[in-house]
DNA sequence: TCTCGCTTCCTTGTATACATGAAGTACACG
DNA sequence: CGTGTACTTCATGTATACAAGGAAGCGAGA
């Protein structure tokens, strides 16, 4: 039954196993778009019995990766145009939220946000899974600083479908990590004075560039 | 095995059944916030094996209802008073931001809106249940008609942790059901005429009422 | 009597066996 | 040759058996 041991699973549990091995296996691709994963294959895949595997798949379906048909299985959804372009104007409205709490409020800024930017421009631009990494840290954090745990667990709840595009968005050469970078430091300069208004603005223009990779969306 | 059946049951899965009798056990407090639902337990209440209950509880937990704990099993979550107001300004903000768009991209309203109102006018005030479903029914078609999937997926998500107050809230006398259905009418007059102005002060007067059971919260 | 440690039991976590129902295929009939 | 039906097969849905870890209770020693 051991397959090999996947690298970094030592005392994760055999659910968490199958969930990071076959939500992998959909992010690279091997599970491609439309077609189905049997609990079988997973298994295989995994190296786990069916019982966690089945808690992964539910789980991996209540986060958008599959489509739960019953007696049928588990078909990997693929991220039409439309839902991508609906998950980024919810994306801007709770941003947008956010920021406008943050301004009116004059809430205090976390130093998470700003730390995050140092870690963001010590890290290389080739390091392409670390910079969406701290970028969506950065965004969760900005999110949170408004002080609504329900918020921010709708904003996570996003970044799990868009996970499966934020990869291919920079790869493709959209949104370099520099200007990022960059309109992050803007943000937290207009939150800094409460300027609500160039603060939005930013926003606006920050998450406008992501919606472009619409038409990279072919995969 | 054979429990007695419990009405309505016929036909729907065992994991539905086990996700429906927790549900119901929850809501109407036969396992009080803070108490700890043991498998076994889930089992006997619903007449369903282990497999079936923990992906019912796992649902349950996703949606706020449980708190799992690792090794400790399922806590049912008590919703604090922060956590009502959080969800509150959620809710506002989605159905603010519906309203908006149906305003500004001048869409059509479907006949559903309309339709809900003549039967929550002819359903009588004492079928409370009969009140929330209809009203939940209405505010979904509300954010239904903006023309996002995602927005309707947030705002279910919200519904779970707050149907377990919708009823205590009409239980209470807050929000007569004359006054909502009235209220719901203004708001399809405004979004009819596409006046934002109208319509966003209508949503926010709608949904002020429901934060005062705050102090109704001690259940 | 209090405290530390051990043991035991009970719970969850995992694996597997069994039941059920659907989908695909092959054969027979029109 | 096409279509319909019945059978077979296989995946999911469900139940149960086994493993492992933690918490509570009990006992012994200080």
């Amino acid at each position: 039954m051991d397959t090999g041991n996947i690298a970094g699973s030592e005392g994760l549990s055999a659910r968490d196993r199958a969930y990071q091995g076959v939500r992998a296996g959909i992010l690279k691709g091997e599970f491609p778009p439309g077609s189905f994963i049997e609990e079988a294959t997973a298994c295989e895949v995994t190296g786990v019995s069916r019982s966690p595997v089945r808690e992964a798949l539910n789980r991996l379906a209540a986060e958008g990766y599959l489509e739960l048909h019953r007696r049928r299985g588990a078909m990997v959804r693929a991220l039409s145009a439309t839902e991508l372009r609906d998950l980024y104007e919810v994306r801007l409205m709770v941003e947008t939220h956010a920021v406008r709490k943050i301004c009116r409020e004059e809430r205090a800024l976390p130093a998470e946000l700003l730390r995050l930017c140092e870690v963001h421009e010590a890290t290389p631009a080739e390091d392409l899974l670390g910079c969406v990494e701290i970028n969506r840290l950065f965004h969760q954090a900005l999110v949170a600083a408004a002080g609504n745990r329900v918020l921010v667990d709708v904003f996570d709840g996003l970044q799990a479908p868009l996970s499966r595009v934020a990869m291919v968005s920079l790869q493709q050469g959209f949104g370099k990590t520099e200007v990022i970078e960059e309109e992050h430091r803007e943000m937290i300069a207009a939150l800094r004075a409460h300027d609500e208004a160039r603060a939005l603005a930013v926003v606006e223009r920050h998450l406008a560039l992501m919606p472009r990779l619409q038409s990279a969306l072919s995969s």
